[in-house]
DNA sequence: GTTAGCATGTAAGGAGTTACATGATTTT
DNA sequence: AAAATCATGTAACTCCTTACATGCTAAC
C-alpha cells in the first residue's frame, strides 16, 4: 500500500478508463482534451501514475486480441489498461466524496467531469461545496478591496477586477447548474442526465 | 546558495514588501487580497519562505520605530521585513525575465500584479506569451472536441464548454491589455493612466 | 475569564514537474 | 532515409500543503 496517491491525476485516470481501455500516450490525449482548458499532465506524470495503480490492482493490461498484428516477437509495443473490478470500486469511492478534495481547484474539474457516474446528491452536495468556496473568496478579495486605502497600482487593480469577474462568472455557472440538478431530482419522470440513475436515494430536501 | 526557492510566493512576498514593509500575518491578508482570486497562501508556506528570504539577506527585521510601544522587555511581538537592497535587486530580477514561468498558470497573476515595476516590453511580451499558451490550449481542447467520435456525456460536454469560453474570455482580455499596452508604448506623451472605458463594441454577454 | 483573532513558527510529506533516455512507427 | 509522431519510461527534485504547536491580545 504505502503511497495512496489521491490526486486528480489518479481519478482522472480511472474515469477515463472507465469508459473505454486505452494505453498511456492515448490516455494522456484524453485527459488534455477533456481537462485541458485547466490543467496538463506530462508523461512524466502519468506513466508513474499507471504503474502504481497497476500494482494496486486498479487497473490491468489487458490482453491483446489475437486479430491483432503482434509485432514480431512476444513483444508488444502498446501497453493497454483497462480498470479492473477493485478498480471501478475506487473510482466510486473516489467520487462518493463530497468533500474539499471534491471542491477546491485541483480536484473539482475531474470531479465534474464523471458526475455521469456520480449520484446526484453527491453532485448537488460538491456543487454547492464549490459555490460556497468561492463565495468565500470573493468576500476576502472584496474586503481587501475596501481596505485599500494603500494607493494599488492600476495592474493590480486589473488583475483583482478581472480575477473577481472570473469568479463570479463560475459561481453564475454553478447557480445555473445547481437549479438544473434540483429540477431534475425533484421530477422522477425524467431522468437527470443520458444514462442510468441507479440507487435513487430517497427524497430532496 | 542551495535552495533557490523561485517560486510564485518568493515573487509575491518580494513584490509586496517593495511597496512596504509588513510583518507576516499582514503579508498574507494582503498575498490572498491580491491573488485570492487565484490561488491561496497559508502560513506554512509563508513563513518557511520568509524565512529562507531572510537568510539569503533579500530581507530584514525592520527595527522598530522608538515611538512604538514596547511591548515588556527586549522582545517585540511583531517581526516586520523590509526589502533590502539585494531583495531589490532580485525582485527587478525576477520581473525582468519574460519566461515560461511568467505567463504560465502559476506564475501569471503574480508577474502581472507587479507589472508597475516591470519594464514595458517585458510587459508586452509576458502578455503574448500567455496569450499564445492559452491559444494552444484552446486547440488542444478543441481537437478533443471535433475527434469526438466517443459519446462523451454532457458534464464532459458541459466542462469543456465551459473550460473554453473561459480560456477564450481570458484571450479577449489579454487582447484588450495587449492593445493597450501598445498604445501607451506608442505615445510617449501620455502616460498609460486611464483604464480601459466601456464603450468600445462587441463584449455584448 | 473565555472565546476569537492576531502572530509566529516546525516537521513530515505529497503530488506532480523537469529533464533525460530510448525505441517503434508512420509520414514525407 | 529523414523527420515527425507515437509510445514508454526513470531519477531527481521542488514548491508547497497539512497538521501540529505555541503564546499574546482584544473583545464579549
Amino acid at each position: 500500500m504505502a503511497s495512496q496517491r489521491s490526486g486528480v491525476l489518479e481519478l482522472a485516470v480511472l474515469g477515463l478508463l472507465h469508459e473505454t481501455p486505452m494505453h498511456g500516450y492515448e490516455l494522456r490525449k484524453r485527459l488534455n482534451a477533456v481537462l485541458g482548458a485547466f490543467r496538463a499532465f506530462g508523461y512524466g506524470s502519468l506513466y508513474p501514475c499507471l504503474k502504481e495503480l497497476l500494482a494496486q490492482g486498479m487497473i490491468a493490461e489487458e490482453e491483446a486480441p489475437p486479430a491483432t498484428p503482434m509485432p514480431l516477437s512476444g513483444r508488444r509495443s502498446k501497453i493497454v489498461y483497462r480498470l479492473t473490478a477493485d478498480g471501478k470500486e475506487r473510482l466510486q469511492d473516489l467520487l462518493s466524496q463530497a468533500g474539499p478534495a471534491a471542491w477546491e481547484d485541483d480536484g473539482f474539474g475531474v470531479h465534474f467531469a464523471f458526475f455521469g457516474q456520480t449520484r446526484a446528491d453527491i453532485r448537488l452536495r460538491i456543487l454547492e461545496g464549490r459555490r460556497s468556496r468561492l463565495e468565500e473568496r470573493l468576500e476576502g478579495v472584496r474586503a481587501g478591496l475596501t481596505r485599500t486605502r494603500e494607493r494599488v497600482d492600476r495592474y493590480t487593480l486589473e488583475l483583482q477586477r478581472h480575477g473577481l469577474e472570473s469568479v463570479e462568472r463560475e459561481v453564475r455557472w454553478l447557480n445555473e447548474l445547481i437549479a438544473s440538478e434540483r429540477q431534475s431530482d425533484a421530477s422522477p419522470g425524467s431522468p437527470p442526465a443520458g444514462h442510468r440513475d441507479d440507487g435513487r436515494a430517497g427524497s430532496a430536501g
